[in-house]
DNA sequence: ACCTGAACACCGTTCAAGT
DNA sequence: ACCTGAACACCGTTCAAGT
């Protein structure tokens, strides 16, 4: 079901609503929480107050943006429940997902400081996730390629590292290699080689 | 040789200098960069001027900080070089290093936006470290026993991600358990084993 | 030579007045 | 119903006045 169902507003209230979230999306990817809630009031053309009558602070709106990439990390998870491979899964959803994120500073401070968020508002989304994720870590269990002890919380714990590392130290360069190092600690154990399927 | 000869000064400026370190280390430590300068000219018992005769800002005097623990560094670093298992001597440094900033929220912040503070004025203890944990990645080399390519770059990044688990996700357990991961992703990749020393 | 704290700047948030 | 922006609160930083 769908988070809830829109109550009818005015058509001016529903556009403004419209263009607040637009620049909220445009200034926090860019500048993350420097951006300033009067300046995103201004790119959207509303007045301060109209920006604190749809949301009732800064988090309520970094929030909403958030909901928005969790739904696509839901997206890239499905997509990568088609790949053969079960480890390659694994990496591409790691990625892609990291990948997408590059651009969106304000996601990245959110996706580092999960409980700072308004995290009811967007309870279902991550759960989604979650849900895609564990399938994924699940088939590369039962395939054997990962650590017996792999959880999605390793996953949550890594994904936060990750993503202080794009945000700390900005360039494709340093994630990239994060992302390389932590792929190869996921791995198996290297353990007597049994290849007599 | 040491940073630069103390000028004489005042006694009493002298004794507020010191108030102020042991203020700021106490607060930062606590609370982090949520450590109001207000309060800790309060708990120094000096005037806010006078904070800002010794430090120009904020940044300044978390710097100050973060020069003692880069210190300490390099004291785990001599000791772990002590140590004769090379991959051990890797983990402990590692272990031991984030152990002691557990309760140093002003250090972890320090520890992962590096580039934001004053880094002029600790290259050198940073230097120091980096060739202490140069020599001991050089051994875990030539024992064979980490990844052809890791360099302390790889350090400094996985720190990072490290320190972002212990800021945003408190508690012993996650930053442990990340460690672990990790340490297992500088191992030597699963080749052949070659045990005919 | 050094200290002090009132005052300023900046930015998140509120609320009285408007349509 | 909804919008607006002046005003307030908070905190980093400065500087004129003091000793």
């Amino acid at each position: 079901m769908p988070p809830i169902a829109e109550k009818p507003r005015r058509a001016d209230a529903r556009r403004n609503r419209e263009r607040i979230l637009a620049a909220g999306r445009e200034l926090f990817a860019k500048r993350g929480t420097d951006a300033q809630m009067d300046e995103i009031a201004t790119e959207a053309g509303v007045g301060i107050g109209t920006l604190y009558r749809n949301f009732p602070d800064k988090q309520a709106l970094l929030t909403e943006m958030v909901r928005a990439r969790f739904l696509e990390f839901v997206q890239f998870a499905t997509a990568a429940e088609q790949i053969e491979d079960p480890l390659e899964a694994i990496e591409v959803l790691l990625g892609d997902s990291l990948a997408v994120i590059e651009g969106d500073v304000g996601f990245q401070v959110a996706m580092m400081g999960g409980q700072e968020l308004e995290s009811e508002g967007i309870a279902a989304e991550k759960d989604a996730f979650a849900t895609a994720a564990t399938r994924i870590i699940e088939r590369a269990h039962a395939a054997g390629v990962v650590r017996g002890d792999l959880t999605f919380d390793d996953f949550t714990i890594l994904l936060c590292g990750l993503t202080s590392t794009m945000y700390f130290k900005p360039g494709r360069a340093d994630w990239r290699r994060h992302l390389e190092l932590v792929l190869n600690g996921i791995r198996a154990l290297p353990t007597p080689d049994r290849r007599h399927l």
